[in-house]
DNA sequence: CTGTTAGCGCTTTCAA
DNA sequence: TTGAAAGCGCTAACAG
């Protein structure tokens, strides 16, 4: 079946083709006349304009490009979900690509992206190794990346203050009354998150109190690290009140081990971790944790993106700080024996 | 700064747009000396080829459009995660749509990939009212859809066998030794999930087992409504070692005020649920449930989509019923008042 | 073995 | 107030 184009309005509504041009994106005056035939030609043929071949003339497609590690993992999803519907409200569609945490795949994507002449890009890098987005940003095409330095490259970043993140969770523990308070850390001290664990120890020098290496283990950033962290913080044989984890994950694999191992939280320990993945409300007990926006960070991101796309702005590389805050749920409380004394 | 155009190419290699065009797309022998020769000016110039002009020419995108309700719905996530995937590997990208369950925005997204000319659609939609795709199916656009009955279009479908998936749950139970089995079922009787309900009721018969509307509430499918549920089955007064939830966020409702009211689960209690979210593995207890294929559902969505793209298939609509299996984790137990008599 | 060229469907300048 | 026509970047006859 032949697909209907502007000729075939043309013919059909008796004008030419710039007329059906014009009525259809209300490019200039046409005469009410004219326009209604024309439209009635658009109704009876059912006539679709073909954004590719308008893309061709006019040099922009209205498509941004996604890449994300894994676009089901929660975390990303809730970013993801903010890009889209910040696009189709400024009326960008977005391409979904998962680098599947490997370069070779963001790699391809990169090129992919660039073949099909995407207006933007949005870049959740999986590693460090960003230096191959210089050719966009040399070629001109915004780039918006999280997370990630761009040293040299004009290209706007979202992260967040991590150490902050630590120092504002390790705050409450301390407020509530907490002095002995372990930490959970990341397994590598290379990481972005391992600015949380330094958040802690400014937050405990602070208050007087001594951070120990013997109450802070490492974990590998998900359920089980969390779990084997509580093991050995078990078998450590230290006192400890609360504990910090720097991320939720580890926090619930925790929550899991010590409550198997008959301590309640928050009754006898309370747990805060960072990052407020949704599982961190569904927990037994809900999670306090430090929240960071995502989804708002995904619409931010395509309002930045399409600033640069349509020229709205260009001044040099732009350094975003997203906001964060506790949330305050069930598995932190006051630490009650201070009151006994 | 100017793109790199084929023309330009051409030019710096000394020979025409139709030879480049070849060694580009490997579509006619070329001579090794010009190859070479078209290969170092696209290395020289970083040539990327304009993909929208190549669509324009072939009437192909190597595009399809996804249409979900909420992509940060980790059970959509994970469909679009296999679709993702199997795009990438057949060489298909994706163009992600929201409806929010809106009918309003499925249409502007249905008009945009239309004018977009993806080369096929995945729907995932929020309603019975399918209608808006007949233009695609007449177009000859090819259509996946799941969930969802399209009576009359040339549409294939994905589904799970709902009534199949009631009644293995709660054979299970019966299995476990379980006579009294609650049911929460879903607000409405014509919703697909309610064929769940027949499959609880037909195994029940089978073993001889009444099912009893007095302990068979209804809920809203969330996890508020499994709250509400059990409050109800408590407040009737009937006796019963184990529910059977029709999906897992009411069971996880559920689970939560029976523990809070005192309940062992699956100590006194047992549960089982149907879908397997993700959330149900971090649950307290891990819920036992009915898992149907996500992941793998998408990525054969995709692979039944690109048969009828590229002329694989064009007999009538597909039916497809999606594998359905108990996963067993610890919120079921035997019943073991039975062996203490 | 390679080049010339028409044309994909649209926008927009230029002319009327 | 409208139309003719060039041209966006590419592919694929067709011709040589």
């Amino acid at each position: 079946m032949p697909v209907i184009t502007i000729k075939d309005i043309a013919r059909r509504a008796g004008v030419s083709v710039a007329t059906v041009s014009y009525v259809v994106n209300q490019t200039r005056y046409v005469s009410p006349e004219l326009a209604i035939r024309v439209r009635n030609a658009i109704e009876e043929l059912g006539y679709s304009p073909n954004a590719n071949a308008r893309s061709l003339r006019q040099k922009n497609t209205q498509m941004i490009g996604l890449i994300v590690p894994d676009s089901s993992n929660p975390f990303f999803a809730e970013i993801a979900k903010g890009i889209e519907d910040a696009g189709y409200d400024k009326g960008y569609s977005v391409i979904l690509c998962n680098s599947n945490a490997q370069i070779e795949r963001e790699l391809v994507y990169l090129d992919l992206l660039r073949s099909k002449r995407v207006d933007g890009i949005i870049f959740i890098a999986t590693s460090n190794h960003v230096e191959h987005i210089r050719p966009f940003a040399t070629a001109g095409i915004p780039v918006v990346t999280f997370y990630r330095d761009n040293p040299g490259l004009d290209i706007d970043t979202f992260r967040i203050d991590n150490f902050h993140a630590g120092y504002i969770a390790t705050r409450h523990l301390i407020y509530l009354g907490h002095r002995e308070i372990a930490c959970i850390q990341p397994a590598s001290a290379i990481t972005p998150s391992a600015q949380r664990v330094e958040g802690y120890k400014k937050a405990m020098e602070e208050s007087g109190l001594v951070w120990d290496e013997a109450i802070m283990p490492r974990g590998d950033n998900r359920v089980g690290g969390g779990k084997d962290a509580a093991q050995s913080l078990i078998k450590s044989g230290r006192n400890f009140s609360a504990v910090f984890s720097t991320n939720d994950a580890m926090a619930i694999g925790a929550m899991r081990v010590l409550r198997s191992l008959g301590y309640k939280i928050p009754q006898t320990i309370s747990i805060v971790g960072v990052d407020d993945i949704i599982l961190a409300s569904y927990t037994e007990p809900p999670l306090t944790t430090v929240s960071q926006p995502k989804y708002e960070a995904g619409s931010q991101a395509v309002e930045f993106l399409i600033q640069r796309i349509e020229g709205g702005y260009d001044q040099g590389p732009r350094n975003i700080v997203l906001d964060i805050n506790l949330v305050q749920r069930e598995s932190a409380i006051q630490y009650e024996q201070i009151l006994e004394c």
